[in-house]
DNA sequence: CCGTACCGATCACTCGCACAACAATTCTCG
DNA sequence: CGAGAATTGTTGTGCGAGTGATCGGTACGG
């Protein structure tokens, strides 16, 4: 479900045009409306070939004029004509699997929700129940979508462990599943066969803020997602790092207290023992059956606690293991630790600093998201609209049209 | 001393001819004798095409012809004729600081150490009398090179932390060295303006295991470097992983043990307080001042003491934990670690397996490093050959020609 | 011994981008 | 208020890079 690596591979004509086409794409993806002239030193090309290059993304109905946008001008001379994303242009369907929910979205290029549903999923419900209620919102968020619209693919965020060769839940730990084949029972529900992208949930916040978040222009960051357990996403040079499987940053089992508690996975004193949500609910003394709304319980708090306090030291002591690791520009705190940060900054900020190396301690900075609790949704959109930038003509070519017919028929 | 990052740019022509001109002597890089039909299949281009690139290598000076080579026919037509790197081709001069000698090579494409030198050097000398030290080993390994063979530029590879940006060497521990511009230093004691590169000695054991030792044809792999620090470099979709500035891979100081014993980094337990030089070196009762020759003393040993199973166990639990953060296919194992994994493989198995999760432990592998000691020398002359595959024109445009004179005028 | 298979060399062809000239539009300065 | 400067879109031309077909050469195999 995932296009094989690149290797070694020379460069023709014809890969040119698709990789200036799928750049450009990129780019207007990237700031959803950008006239030619930017779009012409951004990219390093003529006047002509962007002119030709936009020309062919309109044909595709992917893009259209906009007029001059009367945003501010900075010079004399001729203003240039405006780009803008179609209104009725492709889009994808993207699912955010959560342990107590999931939430499905229709996403156009510029990462805009277009149409949002959501609905409770049961904590140990078997697999083809949460894929049919799943397929139950695809259907409800594509119930007037134009016929003219192109569905690209679905895009899925898993909390648990993906296998990137075919997408292969290989373990979601929360939702008790072990290798299951998600996207094809999705696809089966649904009654089609278009493209399906899984991935871990923290890879994907990683992605989404990389890419319209708190990491904007930043090329290396780090994305930990504190939830029942932690895991962390991590953005090198503007990539994703998968790993040799996909499963890379399962910072949650980073040795932290060897005399610690004991982890579901067998050994003692995991980070994710200390900092993960039932460590923080021990710490305000939250029941077990509210730890699902920790959040909520969270935000009802304007003092942080003991408890909180040394969740938030063990928080940055950890997070120095990541940084001294990864050396990251920019590390994003997401799920509880969303909540849980601004109560516990100064602990957090003075873990990382007793334990973090110099070096990649000064230039690290630790944010929050900045697309909040979207981030993992609209990296499941990222994934799946991906094969519209690096081949436009060819994914829109197998796209799907009149998606309400093919799911009625 | 490093290039800039590549931003969303388009392609032209003239990027094309460079690019593919350098993947096909990063081909002829890898495998140092190559038919065109080889190159024809490998870079899925058409056989005139390779025909001119070849031919602008040849009158580049770079490659040359070679007879139909005598090798495995596997069957009939007529023999493609061989291309092969030519004997007065670009080299570079690779150099490995250690801690207490310096390693100097002269180093042809493909690999070929020419000529090599290495000279003790004083522990805590000053940085420019090390520079002043390399730069004699400089001058002997270039002492009888043809003066038409350019010089592409020197590489470096320094037992710390080296910034990314400009390649100051932030903190080498060992050599008790901070903020130092070691490249300028040798600049200036040779009298010349050439391109340096530095990096990390773990990152470039990774980068020239993945090219020309175990990692060859692996594109996720992970370079362990047990020295007095503990370092590791990582190589990810067959690229460096460098973090924002440099610094990425400082696994040394990952928590291991929260009441072991003091690390000279400040706090306690690191990782590699309980399996660097000092730790292997007390378990097998070494006295102090031999430690830099550990290597002959762990040679000396045919059946692990108990102390060296301790070290071990507390390897391979360590290495559970990069196994799970990065999910590398194969882990290299460098610098004292080579001498020592071979006594004690069974508990370094049984540490990893113990700690680490299922789906990451199934596709991983344990290795010795397939160059031998020479892994960061090699590593060095990678990266300073690196220019020559990104645009081979321009590197020999600006490289040195007649060296000899330079270095005497 | 001859047919088949494979490879190198050559040349016309296609395609994508760069460049130059011109038109359109706005700003600025006198 | 008007002319020139500045910037951008448009169009046609040219260059360069890779493609594809053809021919000739060399080896293998029956």
């Amino acid at each position: 479900m995932t296009s094989p690596r690149r290797s070694g591979l020379g460069t023709n004509q014809e890969a040119v045009r698709r990789h200036n086409l799928g750049t450009l794409l990129r780019h207007l993806h990237g700031a959803g409306h950008m006239s030619r002239a930017e779009l012409t030193s951004l990219m390093g090309l003529n006047r002509s070939t962007i002119a030709g290059l936009v020309a062919e993304l309109e044909s595709l109905g992917v893009s259209e004029r906009a007029v001059p946008v009367g945003n501010v001008r900075q010079g004399a001379g001729r203003p240039s004509a405006g780009v803008r994303i179609a209104a009725d242009g492709p889009y994808v369907v993207a699912v955010d699997l959560g342990v107590d929910r999931a939430v499905v979205a229709r996403v156009g290029l510029g990462g805009r929700v277009l149409q949002r549903a959501q609905a409770p999923v049961h904590g140990e419900g078997e697999a083809w129940q949460v894929g049919s209620s799943v397929a139950a919102l695809i259907r409800s968020v594509v119930a007037d979508v134009p016929p003219v619209a192109p569905l690209v693919g679905i895009g899925i965020s898993v909390p648990g462990m993906v296998r990137r060769s075919d997408g292969l839940i290989r373990l979601a730990p929360n939702l008790e599943w072990h290798d299951v084949s998600f996207g094809g029972i999705v696809l089966a529900a649904l009654g089609l066969d278009i493209p399906v992208s899984l991935a871990n949930d923290a890879d994907l916040g990683a992605l989404a803020e990389h890419r319209r978040g708190a990491g904007v222009g930043i090329d290396d960051l780090i994305y930990v997602s504190g939830n029942v357990g932690v895991g962390a996403g991590i953005i090198t040079g503007g990539r994703r790092f998968e790993g040799a499987a996909g499963y890379a940053g399962e910072v949650g089992h980073l040795r932290f207290n060897p005399q610690g508690r004991p982890c579901h996975c067998g050994n003692r004193g995991c980070w994710e023992t200390e900092v993960g949500a039932h460590a923080i609910a021990e710490a305000i003394s939250c029941p077990a059956d509210k730890v699902a709304q920790l959040d909520e319980v969270l935000e009802g708090f304007r003092e942080p606690t003991p408890g909180l306090r040394d969740t938030g030291t063990a928080l940055g002591q950890g997070l120095a293991s990541i940084v001294n690791v990864f050396n990251p520009q920019v590390v994003v705190l997401g799920g509880y630790f969303r909540t849980l940060f601004p109560l516990v900054r100064a602990e957090v900020v003075a873990g990382l600093a007793e334990r973090t190396l110099p070096a990649p301690l000064e230039s690290v900075t630790l944010a929050l998201p900045g697309l909040g609790s979207d981030s993992t949704l609209l990296g499941a959109a990222e994934i799946a609209l991906e094969p519209l930038f690096v081949d436009p003509v060819a994914a829109l070519g197998s796209a799907l049209l009149d998606v309400r017919t093919a799911l009625a028929g």
